[in-house]
RNA sequence: GGGCUUGUAGCCUAGCUGGAUAGGGCGUUAGACUCCUAAUCUAAAGACCGUGGGUUCAAAUCCCACCAAGCCCGCCA
C-alpha cells in the first residue's frame, strides 16, 4: 500500500522533470521521510540532482517542480520547502485502504529466491551459556526471523566444537582426576561441565604436566579408533548441547541444525583442502604446515596443522565453510568482532579453493562487540561470568515482582507466565535495541528495565488485546467491522497509521543491510503512537468505535509481528 | 608497534552512501487516573555530535592528525 504511495510519488516527480526539460532515470529519484510531519509524509531531493544540469539552486527548481507537478488523489497537497518536494498523503482516503492491507502476517514479504545458511551461536560446550554468547544468539535469531519475514529462505546451523583444546581439558577431567559431571551440585548440567572446566584449569595451575595429557586427549579423539573415549567426549558433548538447549528454548532462540566439526575430520574433507591448498601452492611446510596470504593482505599465516599433525579450529572451519557454501546460496556468519582476522582467513583460503570469488558477498559475517562486566570481560576459565540462566532468571523474578505490585487479580500461575515472557523480552530487547558494533558494559538496571524498555511495548499490545477483548463482551463482531463513512482520522489516529505504514518498508530494508536495531526502534515508536492514540480516544462506545477497533486490530498485528522479530513474545495481557 | 571498531545532553542510544530545526529513551522538574489497564500520557529543562585541522554552497556524517575505550596481530577457539 504504501510502496504504491511513492510509485505514485516518483511518477509525477519524473514527469515534472520531463516537463522541465531536464529528465532523471525514476530510479535515481528517491523518497526521505521529512523530519517532522507538519513538513509532510514523503519527501524528495531529486532538486539536488538537477541543480547542476539546471544550473539553478535546488531552491529554485523545487518551485519550478511544484508549479508543474500533477497531485495524485492520494495527496492533499504538493510543497516545496527550501530545496525539498513534499508530499502530504489524504488520510482521508489513505487510512482505509491500509488497514485493509493489513493482515495476520503483515510484514511477511513476497518470496525472494534465496536461501541464506546463517551461523550463530556456536558456543564451547565447556560450560554454560553466559551474557557474552547470549549476545551472539539474539542478533542471530533475531536476523533468522528478520530474514525469514523479507521473504529469504534460512537454515540456522549451530557448529558444535567437539575437536576443541577447551573441550579436552574437561574430558581430562573427567577422565583423569575422576571429576563426575553429576557430581558437581550446579542446577544445570551445562553448569556442571563448567564447573569441571573451572577445576582442570585450576589443577593445571598446579600441574602444568596436565597440558600435556590434554594434548594427548586431543590427538587420540583425532584419530578417532579408541571408541571408548570417542563415546566420552560425545556424552560430555550431549550433556552441554542437552543444557544449552534448554536455556536457547528459553530465549526463543531456534537453530534448525546441529553441525559437529568433527565429521569434517572424519569425513576426509579437513585433509582433503589441505591437500589441495597445498597443492596450488598456498600452503607450505616450513616450521609447521602455513597458508600464506600474503596476496590477499593478510601478513599472518594461518598455521594448517600442529607439528603433531593434529588440525587447528581454523582448518576445520575452513572445510565447515566449503560445506555451508553447498548448503545455500549466502553463508552467513553471526561473530564477535575478535573474529574478524580469523574470518578474513578462512575468506581467503575459500578463494584459494575457488569456492568463491574474491571480496564476495556470498559468505559474510555480521560482527558484534563484546559485552563486559563492570570488574572486566567474562571468562569461563576463571569463572567470572554472568550466566544466561541466571540472568534469566533475575529478569523473571524482578518481572515477577512489578506484576505482583501492579495486578492483585491475577493468580501465582498466570503471574509466572506473564513474567517469563517479560523477563525474556527484557532481554532480547536490551540486546536487540543496540548497534552491534556498539560495546556494553552490562549493568542489571539498564538490562532488566520495565519501563519504557520492551515491558511498555509489550503493554500496548496487552491493552490492544484487552480493548478488542472488551468489543467481543459487548457483542461486537471483530470480523464484519467496517469503517464509519464520516470516520476522518485526527491527528493521532493519522501518526499511528503512518507509522503502520511504514512497516513492509522497515523489514526489506533492515533485511538488506542485515541489522535488527532499527526493528527494535520501531517497536517502541509504534507502541508510542498507540499509547497516545489510546489516551485521547474512546474506543468502545464511541462514535467512531468501529473504524477505531480496526486500527487497533491491526495495530495489535503490527505490534504482534514486530515484536516477533525480535523474538520476543507478545502478551494477551499484563 | 601495525590493524579493526567505538566516542552524540548526568546516563543509554538513533542518525554516519554529506543536505531541513541532531531523533528516542532513562533520569530530573511540573502536571494528568469518579473515564476502554497510569508498565501510560502531557509539558519543561538538558547537546560547542571526543579534540584539532581540512574538503564542500553545505559536515555528527567524507579526509588527515591526535586523545580515550574495546578487540585482534597463537602450533587457543
Amino acid at each position: 500500500m504504501y510502496n504504491e504511495i511513492e510509485k505514485q510519488a516518483i511518477d509525477v516527480l519524473f514527469n515534472a522533470t520531463i516537463k522541465l526539460d531536464s529528465e532523471v532515470s525514476k530510479d535515481k529519484i528517491t523518497l526521505e521521510f521529512p523530519p517532522n510531519h507538519d513538513m509532510g509524509d514523503i519527501a524528495s531531493t531529486v532538486t539536488f540532482q538537477l541543480a547542476p544540469i539546471l544550473k539553478k539552486s535546488p531552491a529554485m527548481i523545487a518551485e519550478d517542480i511544484v508549479e508543474v507537478i500533477e497531485v495524485p488523489k492520494i495527496f492533499t497537497k504538493i510543497e516545496s520547502k527550501g530545496p525539498y518536494v513534499n508530499f502530504f498523503i489524504d488520510y482521508n482516503i489513505f487510512a482505509e485502504g491500509l488497514l485493509n492491507s493489513i493482515n495476520s502476517d503483515y510484514g511477511q514479504l513476497s518470496k525472494i529466491d534465496e536461501k541464506i545458511v546463517l551461523e550463530h551461536t556456536s558456543a564451547n560446550p565447556n560450560g554454560p551459556l553466559h551474557i557474552g554468547h547470549i549476545r551472539n544468539s539474539i542478533i542471530g535469531d533475531s536476523i533468522r526471523r528478520l530474514l525469514l519475514s523479507s521473504g529469504r529462505q534460512v537454515e540456522t546451523q549451530y557448529y558444535v566444537n567437539d575437536m576443541g583444546r577447551q573441550l579436552a581439558m574437561v574430558v581430562y577431567g573427567i577422565k583423569e582426576l575422576g571429576l563426575q559431571i553429576e557430581d558437581q551440585g550446579q542446577s544445570k548440567i551445562d553448569h556442571n561441565i563448567g564447573l569441571i572446566y573451572l577445576k582442570v584449569n585450576q589443577e593445571l595451575e598446579k600441574d602444568p604436566s596436565i597440558d600435556e595429557g590434554v594434548t594427548n586427549l586431543i590427538k587420540e579423539y583425532e584419530q578417532g579408533t579408541n571408541e571408548e573415549l570417542n563415546q566420552l567426549f560425545h556424552d560430555t558433548i550431549d550433556k552441554c548441547l542437552t543444557g544449552f538447549k534448554q536455556t536457547l528454548k528459553r530465549m526463543n532462540v531456534y537453530h534448525d541444525k546441529y553441525v559437529w566439526e568433527g565429521d569434517f575430520i572424519r569425513n576426509g574433507d579437513v585433509d582433503k583442502y589441505v591437500d589441495e591448498m597445498v597443492e596450488i601452492g598456498y600452503a607450505r611446510m616450513e616450521d609447521v604446515l602455513r597458508l600464506k596470504l600474503g596476496d590477499y593482505q593478510i601478513k599472518n599465516d594461518l598455521v594448517l596443522r600442529r607439528a603433531d599433525g593434529t588440525s587447528l579450529y581454523s582448518t576445520r572451519d575452513i572445510a565447515y565453510h566449503m560445506y555451508k557454501c553447498d548448503q545455500g546460496d549466502i553463508v552467513l556468519d553471526i561473530l564477535g568482532s575478535d573474529h574478524k582476522l580469523a574470518f578474513k582467513q578462512v575468506k581467503a583460503a575459500l578463494t584459494i579453493l575457488e569456492k568463491i570469488e574474491e571480496d564476495s558477498d556470498d559468505v559474510s559475517v555480521l560482527f558484534y562487540e563484546f559485552i563486559t562486566l563492570v570488574d572486566g570481560s567474562m571468562s569461563s576459565r576463571t569463572g567470572n561470568f554472568i550466566s544466561v540462566d541466571d540472568l534469566i532468571d533475575e529478569s523473571v523474578k524482578r518481572a515477577n515482582i512489578e506484576i505482583k505490585s501492579r495486578r492483585q487479580d491475577l493468580s501465582e500461575d498466570e503471574i509466572s507466565e506473564i513474567a517469563e515472557i517479560i523477563g525474556v523480552g527484557a532481554i532480547r530487547y536490551y540486546i536487540s535495541r543496540l548497534s552491534p558494533e556498539k560495546h556494553i558494559k552490562f549493568k542489571w538496571d539498564e538490562a532488566l528495565n520495565f519501563e519504557k524498555g520492551c515491558a511498555s511495548i509489550q503493554y500496548a499490545h496487552a491493552r490492544a488485546s484487552k480493548l478488542l477483548q472488551n468489543a467481543i463482551d459487548q457483542g461486537i463482531n471483530l470480523d464484519q467491522l467496517s469503517f464509519e463513512d464520516n470516520w476522518q482520522p485526527n491527528q493521532f489516529e493519522i501518526n499511528l497509521v503512518r507509522t503502520l505504514s511504514k512497516f513492509p518498508k522497515l523489514i526489506s530494508e533492515s533485511a538488506e543491510i542485515r541489522r535488527i536495531h532499527p526493528i527494535a526502534n520501531y517497536c517502541q515508536e509504534l507502541a508510542s503512537d498507540f499509547n497516545r492514540f489510546y489516551k485521547e480516544n474512546k474506543v468502545v462506545g464511541s462514535e467512531f468505535e468501529s473504524s477505531r477497533l480496526i486500527l487497533v486490530e491491526k495495530a495489535k498485528i503490527t505490534l504482534h509481528n514486530a515484536l516477533d522479530i525480535l523474538g520476543v513474545t507478545a502478551p494477551e495481557r499484563m
